[in-house]
DNA sequence: TTTTCATTTGAAAGGCTGTTCAGTTACATG
DNA sequence: CATGTAACTGAACAGCCTTTCAAATGAAAA
């Protein structure tokens, strides 16, 4: 019954992972097994077997692709102007890109636990470069004597984990748009790191 | 080879929830098993439904009981003063009262997802009422022209979140103490609000 | 000492897990 | 039309899962 009809390996495969990504993010990476993947695929499982050699490599790719496109969006930006500038002009990249993928948001934060060791490592690398294009920012601004941190490391974690919060609770067609939240946190973000 | 010396419920009963907490903020709900639990605190799998209807039920009792004492405390604490004053309050209270419990705080927001819908609800307002507790204080600042704070809805979730994301990274021995940290974390709050 | 009973064991039921692989299908190429 | 092969199936393997329960245990009560 297999190969119903033409070649199917350039459509299954992104099948495979943008289910895998919804499920997960869902349900999280041990709720989810590779039958009910497979299922909503429209495959038996061992066809996914085609597309990863297995499912933990299934889930650290994922998260490498995320990871990957945030910081190639980021460089992408190329924040310009005095750090005040480049903070906001951070702020509102974030939230641009982070709102409308909020299952590979999820899954990032999430199922960091459910990686091998060295899949851990290097995403924790990944997410450091990001961590550290903001505190250069901050770093930069305290030099120029405009920011008031005490300490650059706690004030980027700080405004990271104030920015990602937002992916846990927004909802697309809630009270506010994106617009007007990318506004509201620039303020706030603004407000906490100034003289 | 049962009961090897006197009455044991009182002991092994703490013993499953210390033991659940820990292996379900390490490892997460669905990938610990009730047998690992079990082996943990010394007996058979069957003898942990002494203790708990289901696993589902395990998980939920840790959550709703974590939620309960943070709102307990927070009564206990009871915020006096004018707004600054309480804001400070309230970050000084989440702190000091959530950097000692890494283990519940991982459980209580990692592992809703794994929540059936009724358990979720009940804890989705628990938590709820502690958010409000914060924005009480907010829109009491903004009523009397001391906070300027766009939406305080907003406001509350963005400082709930960078005081929460503090318990995901901070590690006890790390290079600032929890002091040093109290005082980073209240400047940085109360700057994002301020006139 | 005998009885009671809270506590735990050990086995079982019924089902799900990730992964492998020989075999089948249906398309693309010669 | 014949052949090759990418894509997939379906079955199997070995092991794990949660939950139940009759039976065993050993301390406490009578």
């Amino acid at each position: 019954m297999a190969r119903k009809q033409g070649s199917h390996s350039d459509i299954t495969g992104p099948r495979v992972q943008d289910t895998a990504l919804r499920l997960i993010a869902r349900h999280g990476y041990a709720a989810v097994s590779m039958r009910q993947i497979a299922a909503e695929v429209g495959v038996q499982a061992g066809a996914l077997y085609n597309y990863t050699p297995d499912k933990q490599t299934l889930l650290f790719d994922l998260m490498r692709a995320h990871m990957q496109d945030v910081l190639d969006a980021l460089a992408a930006a190329d924040l310009q102007g005095d750090p005040p500038a480049r903070l906001d002009g951070f702020t509102r990249f974030h939230i641009r890109f982070h709102l409308p993928r909020s299952d590979q948001v999820f899954v990032s934060y999430m199922e960091l636990r459910n990686l091998a060791p060295e899949n851990f490592a290097i995403l924790e690398k990944m997410r450091r470069d990001y961590e550290t294009a903001l505190e250069d920012i901050l770093r930069d601004g305290v030099a120029a004597g405009v920011f008031a941190v005490p300490d650059t490391r706690i004030a980027t974690m700080a405004i990271i984990a104030m920015l990602t919060g937002l992916s846990h609770w927004y909802r697309e067609g809630g009270r506010l748009g994106m617009d007007a939240i990318e506004e509201i946190y620039c303020n706030l973000v603004q407000n906490s790191v100034r003289r």
